[in-house]
DNA sequence: TATGAATGAGGGTTCATTCAT
DNA sequence: GATGAATGAACCCTCATTCAT
């Protein structure tokens, strides 16, 4: 189906190039279809960028919940957050980018509304799981669970990024250590 | 002078618009000149991007620089840092997000190179600040200084970017608390 | 349909102006079409050009093959080049410039070394018409045929030239056979 | 002195450039003077594509009549003609072009008027040559004299352009010899 | 359901020219 | 006599969008 071949070529095309970047006529050419193809299915631009996210996002925390549907013990969870965000990440350059950070001037009001809207359900999602470990376990520092969440997934797209340039140097397992250890204990070794 | 005006107006536009979406009608509108003027002064739009991008370096390392040479404790530097950090990312919004996250496609690939040099240079600047905290005073947990400077960047790039879409919940005090104590102790509560 | 109303546009505003000169708004207001038409229909200025100059060439080429494969003698058979190159030239003022004169500068290398090539065809194929009547006939002299097929173009490219700012001195007669004599026989009477 | 460094130096850029491709900053450049000092020392870039044409035609008709008043037979002063006039054309490969050739849209009328003008007193300086052939000696064929003069300086630029572009194939030597049986004697052995 | 030719607003850039110094 | 910063019109080109088929 058409749809479908247009969002995944939406994908790619965005997530290499970013929104303002990305032009019609290569998600076209790259789903195989014609130009007004894409308006028929989709009512423009913006619209098509929304459901792309859209589906990120809901493809990111699907993922992530399966995992911690399973009784595992709150630290390994969150480690495994961690990792399927790094394996994200890494995957699609940009895909994070796009999602937290895209400039969004130019993009129709109510578009980028929903958007903030999504991001905003995405972060809660985050911090409902470390809320869970603040509760449950005493794990979790008792600091706001959504400013939490965002400088986790600040901490993982810059490092991932910064990783991205420079892979002669760290192994993907260097990374997930440090971010793991970064974002569970800190920069300080003690702090009395 | 003219020049000044102009990267005064290019550092608004960029931050406001990001890269792509800038555009050089806007920065010369912005600086009362007109658009040759740009052209006068600066060989094109990437060239003035780079400018824009190397002066907001160069100031921000200005800035720690002075704070780090008072003989202060390691710990109250790195909260300076931080402080410093914060102010330069929330008065101009998306500063930082150009500087380190720019999609950089479609720039031309010399202006690209030495923009990645520039930020190279700044982390190292922030890494440096890190690796004496764990040389001098073992203060410092000994992970890779570099990707932690990346880290500190992104914890508090996209937790001021939370904080300026939830001005109503926080205060600049609390976002600047929350900051050091995730960049300094992490999340978790204890950990052997 | 769109191609073919731009591509006559284009050779007139091109014969009119020059490369450089022409503007690709003026082509699109001559060829009633939107300025994106020609952009959906040519890469940019240069391939336009590009066809613009092939077609011609391919024009002359095939009104003057058609015209030697009648059983004539070569005298007349070179009369007919003559006459239909000046048809040529006088229809079209500045056609025979823009192929055989443009300078060039400014037009990418490769749309250039297409159009050198173009250019050498057609010389190529004049050339061995005057071959064909040195070998055959003995009718023309032994001098490079080359040499010879760009010095014929250069004489009735001058000379119609001329004949377009004088039109009330000379008739179109005139200066047919004044380009058969000179090209002929030359300026002198005899020469021992 | 300014003025003469700028006509110099518009010499060299109109000749390897023609005059829409070649801009007053780089005339400027080349000669090493403020952009506005050329338009100190003349009206504007046609005015002074004027002087320099004038200045080329003035120059290339003093040379050849300082050639013309030694007492050669005419035989020979017409190979002088054609001597000098490719090296004038050969040295500055595109001077010929401007002068005979230049599309002259987008210059101002009046100034495409005295150009016009230059060049008919230039083609009536080698037509009285001509006559002189006719009448002195008897050596000249009864033709048009400008339309002969006109003819010559057409022959000449396009095999110079020719030779430009072939000189592995050809001589110096072999031009000159070519462009004088061609232009003497025509392209056929005999003609009763 | 799908197409693709056509559009036109807007983008970056060039350059002859002006003018205060 | 000479400068060079500043201008703005005009250039080539891109691209989201429309619409007849």
């Amino acid at each position: 189906m058409s749809k479908d071949k247009i969002i995944q070529a939406a994908i790619e095309v965005f997530s290499e190039n970013g929104y303002h970047r990305a032009s019609m006529d290569e998600i076209a050419a790259r789903a195989q279809v014609a130009k007004g193809t894409l308006y028929y299915n989709f009512p423009g631009k913006s619209q098509l960028f929304k459901t792309v996210v859209k589906q990120g996002i809901e493809d990111i925390m699907q993922r992530t919940e399966a995992e911690l549907n399973s009784p595992l013990p709150m630290k390994e969870k969150i480690e495994r957050v961690i990792r399927d965000h790094l394996d994200l990440f890494l995957e699609s350059r940009h895909f994070s980018h796009i999602v937290f950070n895209e400039i969004s001037n130019g993009i129709e009001q109510d578009v980028l509304d929903e958007l903030k809207e999504l991001k905003r359900k995405y972060l809660s999602f985050l911090a409902s799981i470390i809320e869970e470990g603040q509760c449950e376990e005493n794990l979790c520092r008792a600091v706001d669970a959504n400013l939490a969440a965002a400088s986790i997934v600040g901490t993982l797209e810059s490092t991932c990024n910064y990783y991205l340039n420079h892979q002669d140097a760290y192994s993907r397992d260097d990374l997930e250590q440090f971010a793991f250890t970064m974002i569970t204990q800190g920069l300080f070794i003690s702090f009395e």
